[in-house]
Formats: C-alpha cells, sequence, structure tokens
DNA sequence: AAGTGGTCTAGACCACCTT
DNA sequence: AGGTGGTCTAGACCACTTC
C-alpha cells in the first residue's frame, strides 16, 4: 500500500493529538478540568468550534468527557462488561472494585404487543411486569433503560423489584431458587436521543450503545427482556461464547 | 428572529424528524439522493450547516450516508452479524441475500509480540501469517481490519489465503479438515481515524464498531484473532450464547 | 466545470452548572 | 454573576466526485 500523502492532517486533529499525548503523559490527570474552549483556543490560535471539535473527537475516544455548564474533564479508562452465559452486572463492576449505583426502579404492569412478543418469543398478550431503570459506576452514568420480566416465571416480581436496588441475580436465586443465563445480546449504535442525552449526561446525538439483550431459565425458557443505553465513552463489551486454552509457557 | 418557539428542540433535530418522516413514509427511496446542503437550507430557511447537522444525524441513525463530492443518499436497514459458537462470515450474508465482495487480502508474515500473544493466548514470538482484509456488501464499504493466524495450527495458510476472496471457513475445512469457532468478541464504539475513515468511505469522526474477535478450535486452542472496524450505520451485531425456546401458540 | 460535503473563522445568543 | 458548552448564522476556502 502507497502512503503517499499523509500530511493535511485537519487542524482540530492535530489539536486533539496534541491533548491526548498530555493526557496519556499524566500532565493531566484523571477526572481532572481541563481549560475552557476560549482559553484553549487562544493557546493555539484557533477559533473557539476548532478547539470543541477536537474535544468532541477525544470524547468519542472515551478520554474526556464533556459537561454542559460545567466543563471539560479526563475520564478513567472503559469499564470492560464481561458477558458470559451466566451474568451479573453488579458482581462483575463490584469485582473490579467500582462503585456502582443503581438507580430505584420505576415498576409498570404491561403486556406482551406484537413486537415485544417476537423479540421475547411469548404468546401476544401475555402478562409482564416493566422496569425503568438506570445506572452507574464511578459517579458518572453508564446505562438507562427499560426491562420487561415474565409474571408467569417469576410469579410477585413487582413487588420483589419495587425499590430493590442490589443483585437481581441474588435476588432471584435466594427467593426462586433459580438461575438467569443470558441467552442472546445484540449491540447498535444510536445517536443520543433527547431524553437519553438527559439521563446519561451527554449531549444529544453523542454516541451510544443500544444493547437488547434475552435472559433465560437454564432450559431455555424466555424470562426476561431489556433494552439498555450505554456510554460509549464508558464501557466495551466482551462477549464470551466458547471456552479457551492458553498455549504454551 | 422570532425565536418564539415552544418546542425546546433543536432546530436540527426538528428538520432531521422531518426528513426522517419522509423516508420512512417511502418519499425517498432506498438509493435516492437527497437534495444538497445548500437546497435543503433553503426549503427550511436555515443556514446550511443546521441541515447539515440533521444530515448527519440521520447518518448515525442508519437512515442516510453522505459521501464528500457526491452527496446524501438514503440507506438501506442495517445487516444483522449474527455471531454465535459457530460463524461464517460470508455464509451468512450470502444466506439473507446480500452481495458480499471481500477485497483481495494482503499478507505479510508476522510474529507475536507481547500485546497480541497476551490476547491471543499463546507465547512470545510464535510465527503468525497477518492478513489485511475488507468487505462491502451491496456496494457499500462495511468492514475493514486485520487478522492474525497462526502458521502452527495452520500451516501453509499463507499461501491458501493469497488472493482468496472465499469463504475462509469452507476453505480451512475442506483443506485441513477442521471447523474453526467463535470463542471471544469484543465490542468497542471509537471514532474513525482517517485511514480507516478512507477506507470505509465515511468522514473521518464517524463512529465506528471496533471488533477483537478470537476463533479456537474445537478443543478450544487459539487459532486466529481479528481486529476489524465495522460502519456502525450498516451494521448490528446478534450474539447467540445459548439455546432459546418459543413458548406458546 | 459544477456540485457536493468537510473545515475553519467570526460572532451571537442561549441553557445549564457553579459560586 | 460568571463561565461552560450547545446551537445557529454567515461567509470563505478546499478536496473530492461526477460530468
Amino acid at each position: 500500500m502507497s502512503r503517499a500523502r499523509e500530511s493535511h492532517l485537519p487542524r482540530y486533529l492535530e489539536i486533539a493529538e496534541e491533548l491526548e499525548a498530555s493526557i496519556r503523559r499524566g500532565d493531566l490527570g484523571e477526572g481532572e478540568l481541563l481549560p475552557g474552549e476560549l482559553e484553549l483556543a487562544k493557546r493555539w490560535s484557533v477559533n473557539r468550534h476548532t478547539v470543541g471539535r477536537a474535544l468532541n473527537h477525544l470524547q468519542q475516544m472515551g478520554l474526556v468527557a464533556r459537561v454542559k455548564g460545567h466543563g471539560t474533564h479526563v475520564r478513567p479508562p472503559r469499564l470492560d462488561y464481561r458477558i458470559a452465559d451466566q451474568v451479573s452486572f453488579t458482581a462483575m463492576f463490584e469485582a473490579v472494585g467500582a462503585r456502582v449505583r443503581k438507580q430505584p426502579p420505576t415498576i409498570h404492569a404491561a403486556r406482551a404487543d406484537a413486537t415485544l412478543a417476537t423479540l421475547m418469543r411469548i404468546p401476544v398478550g401475555e402478562e409482564l411486569v416493566g422496569v425503568r431503570n438506570g445506572s452507574a459506576v464511578g459517579g458518572s452514568p453508564l446505562s438507562w433503560g427499560v426491562g420487561y420480566f415474565r409474571e408467569a416465571v417469576l410469579p410477585g416480581v413487582a413487588d420483589l423489584l419495587a425499590g430493590f436496588r442490589g443483585s437481581t441475580s441474588e435476588l432471584f436465586r435466594s427467593v426462586y431458587g433459580i438461575e438467569l443465563f443470558r441467552a442472546q445480546t445484540r449491540f447498535e449504535v444510536q445517536p443520543a436521543e433527547p431524553e437519553a442525552a438527559a439521563q446519561l449526561r451527554v449531549a444529544i446525538g453523542f454516541p451510544l450503545f443500544k444493547v437488547e439483550k434475552l435472559d433465560t431459565l437454564s432450559d431455555g425458557t424466555p424470562a426476561v427482556w431489556g433494552l439498555s443505553y450505554f456510554r460509549s465513552d464508558a464501557v466495551r463489551f466482551d462477549v464470551q461464547t466458547r471456552p479457551i486454552i492458553t498455549v504454551g509457557a
């Protein structure tokens, strides 16, 4: 492959690279606030919009976070969201020492419409319990979404979940004596809509992971379906589909 | 002027929604070119940059694609990239009737450095065959990346792959009599760097799926590791970790 | 040559968060 | 009240694709 020209990089990318270098060098520590757009613009003798673009690029790289009215600060590295057939959201992040905060969920009765019935592979009209929830790790919002639990499989689940902020895996294990398994996970990228943007404290249009999941009982019976949006600057997903052997030395 | 609007939605989102509606209605057919920014700006009496933002938003939603010097056209719906423990990229998309075109791969000898050895779970210094490749579906670029094949597990793989553009799953099955299994897949979102942007025909900064995969033999022995970038407007990933039963009716 | 979208400047107003 | 980033306008220049 010939690499003839690579000299004329856009100015905002040059600035982004300089800022990236100084973050990686450690000139700017984790959580530290960067100067505002106006001051940075003066530093490179460019317009405010040009450094703004550089900062937006760095945000999509996961290096900084921008909050309107507050400023731009250095982000910690992305979290690893590990998914295998057995998963506990809470246990996984606590194992890494991350401080997880779940919002108290909002619960409502629901029934499977045509779309939901297809996604969950259950009959139309079945009784469900809908749960709106959100999570934050290390003080920064991570996810926001909704889940649907089958009342037929998890009787009385609405009362169980009301106000509950712990690990649902443990809850179901102790109350029903069952284990849930991740059967299917779908990943998509979507720009943040106004409501999701507000919940996750990102600007409208910021790229989000849209994740749809289906959890089943051990025999493959569908039990829970969920749709969540995750900040793409805060997380990376790691899905295990088979065991791996480590070779040699 | 009269900004006495009671909708607190940004103007560019209102325009994006109107365009979205007319695409979903079918006023604009798949593949059809939209008017240029200047004409659209006249239509809504706004600046060119405002409609530009609306179009960029629609592109991130996967509804349109923008190509510099060419224009903005309506995209087909996102492809479903189904991943289970047994996968064939080629077979999967051909099953959906999509026309897959793989670029002839570029091959080079390589050795596992510390990073690669950790990722592949093999000893440092092991002999590998590096393969740069790209794919397009339905005439639009989809992925671009690099793969590393273990010479010890797939002897003579460099010669096999040189100029080969078919299904590698089938190739390995017929030549070595082995089946490869997807063991691990990592998903991350990254803004397009200049080189990836050029290969995938998107603007610099456009959000891409960064996908790392590890394929193994049936006993879990690592065989192939790969890193690919996928256009996030063109694809959605669907990972199956367990079988699912369909209930009722 | 004409048209397209990408970049950069310049200035304005605003909503939001902190003090 | 002061500072932050988000939005919108306006105009300019450019690289790229297509004719």
